[in-house]
DNA sequence: TTAATAAAAGACTTTTTTGTCCTTTATTAG
DNA sequence: CTAATAAAGGACAAAAAAGTCTTTTATTAA
């Protein structure tokens, strides 16, 4: 038996954790470089760099090459919002797909547990919609350092 | 990029539409063979069989050997919540884990989302919890069929 | 008591996810 | 222009999840 499914997938999790800390490393200005990033959310470096990239190419998180480089966050980047960084790794499942896994399951051909999952999907989206990054710029640094573990 | 983490396992949602399957198929009586299971839910036979042996050793459905035999559940058995499916499967970490993945994370050092789920986390484990196997023995022949994908 | 049936058990394979490493490309400072 | 620095890219490796197959054990009905 697998015994843990968590709401996230291991690279959501450590790309989450990452946003939210380049959320609060560039309300102050300035880039940080992948080893920095990995030592503050407690991801491996080498998984974290790849994670970025792939957020990069999506448009959620900007990168500069070379001395002085590293990834940052731009103003506008504070609307983002954790769905959008959920969206772009793990995809809208978690907000739209059947419980059940039922590719056929709508709203007109419902499986039994459709509707009770409807408000849960929508509370979630909801959450992680409202939540924007921006909203990480003021918080201590208790908080900041709280983005990590192992 | 992964690109579908669900809210289940593929081995969960299996597991909650062989149960449910069982429960409308015991109501009237009798047992069921794992080669009508899988045709019914929609799942590879050898590993639906697994997944309920499995079930089995924690109690959560019985089997019989021979000729007759096969997986059913008991009157008592009616009880059963989905919540306790997905215990069996998929542990608690959707209930209780970190959203983020921090294993430190708890009330009282809580991650930047911590307070954020709790509610998400009541709520999904409350309807799972209230959820029980036996209301669905008076489900119609159409919602009965509509546990099948694929 | 034997033949047939069906689950239990466990070894095995495949696929996906997670994670690493090495080379290339871009940028900057001297 | 050249050294050094740091991300991009892609091939590769390890671990976990999903899925298969074969043998064993228990049960039933003839």
């Amino acid at each position: 038996m697998p015994q843990t499914q968590p709401m996230f997938s291991r690279t959501c999790e450590y790309a989450i954790r990452a946003m939210i800390f380049l959320a609060q490393r560039s309300a102050q200005g300035g880039r940080t470089g992948i080893k920095e990033i990995a030592e503050h959310i407690g991801s491996p470096e080498a998984f974290i760099a790849k994670i970025l990239q792939g957020l990069g190419r999506q448009g959620l998180v900007r990168s500069a090459k070379g001395p002085t480089g590293g990834f940052y966050l731009e103003a506008g980047d504070g609307k983002t919002s954790l769905a959008d960084v959920v969206k772009a790794i793990d995809g809208e499942s978690l907000f739209s797909g059947c419980g059940l896994g039922l590719r056929e399951c709508s709203e007109t051909h419902p499986c039994p547990l459709h509707h009770e999952f409807k408000k849960i999907r929508r509370d979630i989206y909801q959450l992680l919609e409202k939540t924007k990054l921006g909203s990480f710029n003021e918080k201590t640094a208790e908080q900041l350092v709280f983005l990590k573990s192992r």
